[in-house]
RNA sequence: GUGGGCGUAGCUCAGUUGGUUAGAGCGCCAGGUUGUGGUCCUGGAGGUCGGGGGUUCGAGACCCCUCGUUCACCCCA
């Protein structure tokens, strides 16, 4: 056993899965750039208070937080989500609206782990700032969408629920909590304890026993205002147009107390864990002002990067590795052959491995079979004392000799031109 | 934070009611093939059996503690 190991709840993510992160990454970048968003890099860490906004009856505040206090003697915390330093960020720049950005990094929360749940777990995300158009929610969800989609998952279900405005959610509140208090000797121990720090979470409740009192509950549809009602019927018809599936789910709540009107969920049926959310967003209309900037509606979602992983694993796709090699390099006299070839083909901008410690040549072959390159590049001391090397084909075992000179356009021609790097010479 | 399962080689796992020097497959290294990979054959390296304490003539196995991991609850991506 090792002196050292990752601290729970973290892990090393190796190759080849490291490879499929960066894919994944890619994907998404590719997907949200499409609408116009820009990438926002913002601090692993900010002082509490921005973190406080998120609600003080969640869980994600009150016994999640990485907190601590610096040697400046701040509080500060790791981020346990991005929207939170977006907003804050917004507020200190106050960039032109709709400020439409992206991310992708991670966030840490203290929690026991369990599968697909981590202390430290990655998330990508987007969010908009400064505009209430319900067309606006509909375009975040159909790029959530269209990300699932170009990963080629089919698993992914799409729930969307409205929370109303503030007014309209805290009436509701009142009449959920008078309702499941007149109910609460029919509910679970924990829903009860729930019910006294937000009677929302009680709909959450995966109990078998608090099923029926749930299926009873007021639904937030009767509180909604005219105009919250206008706009999630908006985002529905908006969503219809596009052809997107989606469930409207009156028991979606979503576990931070910023959201407003439209909340959504992917969740995937291929996981069969306890955690089948992949991702999820809403529209967050209060949270800028909160954190002291002006009054600024803002709406997105957030998809968790290891669920998404797990459920593309369950599903068989987006299975991306690392680009393979072009070219081995076998050098059984001095190096230096291998050196300089190496160097050379890089530059010209091929991908080229080679091996080291001067093993024999039948070692270097099974190491650059397992590379994965399309060709070796083979340098003994008939082809040291001629110029040249042996092009082998690892595909077809076909090879043949040719000039180091000849080499770049020779490669070329077994795996394809390529872009020469830049060099500032 | 609470509860259950599991910790034996790099990986996946065997290991009888406690009984000699703890095994297999895969992977790795070397050789067969002194210039050639993917197949095959042979050999080799690699383990304080998670850690500590206890019971016993004797513990990988039994007991206690601890750490880690995993699944679930709480909650969440």
């Amino acid at each position: 056993m090792p002196s050292f190991q990752t601290s729970p709840g973290t892990r090393d993510i190796l190759p080849p899965q490291a490879g499929r992160w960066r894919a994944l990454n890619a994907v998404f970048a590719g997907v949200v750039e499409s609408a116009g968003f820009e990438c926002v890099i913002p601090p692993m860490f900010e002082d509490l208070g921005v973190f406080l906004r998120l609600g003080d009856a969640t869980d994600v505040v009150t016994k999640e937080m990485y907190d601590f206090e610096d040697k400046g003697g701040r509080r500060v915390a790791l981020r346990p989500e991005h929207t939170a330093g977006i907003c804050r960020s917004f507020a200190q720049h106050r960039p032109t609206t709709p400020w439409k950005v992206w991310y992708s990094g991670s966030n840490f929360r203290y929690e026991k782990a369990q599968a697909g749940r981590y202390r430290q777990f990655d998330q990508v995300g987007i969010e908009v700032l400064g505009s209430t158009d319900a067309l606006l929610d509909v375009e975040v969800i159909s790029l959530g969408w269209r990300f699932f989609q170009e990963l080629g998952m089919s698993s992914v279900l799409l729930m969307v629920n409205s929370l109303g405005d503030l007014a309209d959610r805290e009436r509701y509140i009142d009449a959920l909590r008078a309702y499941f208090v007149t109910h609460s000797e029919s509910l679970s121990a924990e829903s009860r304890a729930t019910l006294e720090r937000n009677p929302l979470r009680v709909l959450d409740s995966k109990r078998p026993q608090d099923k029926s009192v749930i299926a009873g509950a007021p639904t937030i549809n009767d509180f909604l205002s005219d105009e919250a009602r206008e706009h999630f019927s908006l985002v529905c018809r908006g969503l219809d147009q596009l052809s997107i599936p989606y469930a409207v789910n009156t028991g979606l709540v979503r576990g931070l107390d910023y959201y407003q009107r439209t909340v959504f969920e992917f969740v995937s049926t291929a996981l069969d864990s306890a955690q089948t959310a992949v991702g999820g967003g809403g529209r967050y209309d209060g949270l800028v002002e909160d954190l002291g900037g002006p009054a600024t509606p803002g709406v997105g979602f957030a998809m968790g990067v290891d669920r998404t992983l797990l459920a593309c694993d369950a599903e068989g796709v987006f299975l991306a590795g690392d680009a393979p090699l072009d070219a081995f390099i076998i050098d059984v006299t001095d190096g230096f052959a291998a050196l300089r070839i190496a160097d050379r083909l890089r530059a010209a901008g091929f991908r080229v491995d080679r091996a080291f410690d001067g093993r024999s040549m039948k070692a270097q072959m099974k190491v650059a079979d397992r590379s994965g390159a399309q060709v070796a590049i083979i340098i003994g001391s008939d082809e040291a004392a001629a110029h040249s090397c042996t092009l082998r084909d690892l595909g077809t075992s076909e090879q043949r000799l040719v000039l180091e000179a000849d080499l770049v356009e020779n490669l070329s021609a077994l795996v394809g031109s390529r872009t020469p790097r830049r060099t500032t010479s």
